[in-house]
RNA sequence: GUGGACGUAGCUCAGCUGGUAGAGCGCAGGAUUGUGGUUCCUGUGGUCGUGGGUUCGAUCCCCAUCGUCCACCCCA
């Protein structure tokens, strides 16, 4: 046998049972930026490699190992884009957006070759929201208020919100010094992966995860406790905000970022449902970031939530929508009942907007037809054979409920299934 | 990149200390030749992930390789 083509490791097909809950998440989201008054944009998948070194960061792990990148036939480089804010930002500046404040949201696939394992895939989906232009914290409060409401229209639990702020470049450098100087005094304790950050990214010393250097990095310098005036502030005020709101939160001195444009407020929804790769939805602000990649200064604040991690959530708590049968199966029996069945489904379609019809296609007797019916999940069964063809009428069968067949005439079958069927 | 577990029918899995494979579900048909869902019957199904090796003989043992899953790492 010749091998069989298999899709790429770490990337999936997203099936017809599975896309029901994805279209279904997808909806709420577009319902719920429109309400908040943000608009969608669409970005390509494939950038130059050097937008991403430059906004990401050059010694991330995303950069240094974890891009899809290749010569074009040009001999450009170019990266398949392993996260959405890199190029928003490039579409804004190269389109004027920014002369005024842009509240945006984009969805789409972003790849990164990690070794694939629960919640984590080369080819995964990101769903990103992006305010330009807005310097104080109030926006900042209004992303995290349409991520709490998106988990309550999904009927989400278990969701923790987690706060920081990073500060300012310069806090963030004299902190950055305390920092280093404490975990040298405290070397011979450190795990080997946390010795070799030591340099390269002191920052992220504190996100490891080994128990054995929690004492450690507990009684680290805190980065709140260096922030400026300003900074202070502008964390108070987003903290009073949510106390004001009612969503609840954890500041967490130790939440800080991969990706080296983050600066002051930084957030994380965790849960502790998903295995290892608890964060669903991630993000902070990054006020350097446009100016870095050539645009005028503007500030800036985002997030990016992972719909993978999102659809596994809705699925583990039993939040699947129900998927959407047809109202309607038309069962046609014999060579005249099959050639008049899709001229009647038209005109059924036309004067019923919204009617969900499947027509049975493939031909076979009664039985058959009825079996398919049954497995489509539709309501009923419209009845079309050589008997009602002669009386001019169609049977209508109810297959979830009690109730007998009926047979109403073709000329009332509009009037009839909208009330009846469609319920209006 | 590192470690562990696992690859048998479309799916979920069984298969004893090595003797060339089974079940349930699914799918198709039938039990009333104009009626599904329950029940019963029949059928459809696999070079046991791939390639080597050991052996008279390998789904089973050994090696390699590919893949899946989980964790480290990383991150959404």
């Amino acid at each position: 046998m010749s091998p069989r083509p298999r899709a790429i490791r770490g990337m999936h097909d997203i099936l017809p049972s599975e896309t029901p809950v994805w279209g279904h998440i997808e909806a709420r989201l577009r319902a719920l930026m429109e309400g908040y008054g943000y608009a969608e944009i669409r970005m390509p998948i494939l950038e130059q490699t050097d937008l991403f070194k430059r906004s990401i960061g050059e010694v991330t792990d995303i950069v240094e190992k974890e891009m899809y990148s290749f010569q074009d036939r040009n001999g450009d480089g170019l990266t398949l884009r392993p996260e959405g804010t890199a190029g928003c930002v490039r579409a804004c500046i190269e389109h004027g957006l920014l002369d005024r404040p842009q509240r945006l949201w984009y969805q789409g696939p972003m790849f990164r070759h990690e070794r694939p394992q629960k919640g984590r895939y080369r080819q995964f989906h990101q769903f990103g929201v992006e305010a330009f232009g807005l310097p104080g914290p109030d926006i900042d409060l209004e992303l995290i208020l349409l991520s709490a409401r998106l988990w309550r229209e999904l009927g989400l639990q278990g969701l923790e919100l987690q706060l920081n702020s990073l500060g300012r470049a310069e806090e963030r450098a004299v902190y950055r010094e305390r920092l280093v100087a404490y975990l040298q005094a405290h070397a011979t304790d450190l795990d080997a992966d946390s010795r070799r950050r030591l340099h390269s990214n002191p920052l992220r010393v504190l996100d490891s995860k080994n128990p054995a250097l929690a004492d450690i990095l507990g009684g680290a310098p805190r980065l709140l406790d260096h922030l400026g005036g300003e900074s202070r502030a502008h964390f108070d005020a987003l903290c009073a905000g949510l106390d004001a709101c009612g969503v609840s939160y954890r500041i967490e001195p130790r939440l800080v970022r991969g990706l080296d444009y983050y600066g002051l407020t930084v957030f994380e929804w965790v849960t502790d449902r998903l295995g290892a790769q608890g964060t669903v939805c991630a993000g902070g602000r990054y006020d350097g970031l446009v100016a870095q990649l050539g645009g005028r200064p503007t500030p800036a604040v985002g997030f990016a939530l992972g719909l993978e991690r999102l659809v596994a959530l809705v699925r583990e708590q039993g939040l699947e929508p129900p998927p959407a049968a047809p109202h309607l199966y038309l069962v046609a029996v014999g060579g005249a009942a099959q050639a008049q069945a899709p001229r009647i489904a038209e005109s059924l379609r036309d004067r019923l907007p919204g009617l969900r019809l499947q027509v049975h296609c493939g031909g076979g007797g009664f039985k058959s037809q009825f079996k398919k019916a049954d497995r489509s999940g539709a309501a009923h069964a419209l009845i079309l054979g050589e008997d009602e063809l002669e009386r001019g009428v169609a049977g209508l069968k109810p297959l979830r409920a009690e109730g007998e067949q009926i047979q109403v005439p073709l000329e009332d079958l509009p009037a009839w299934l909208r009330e009846r069927i469609l319920g209006r």
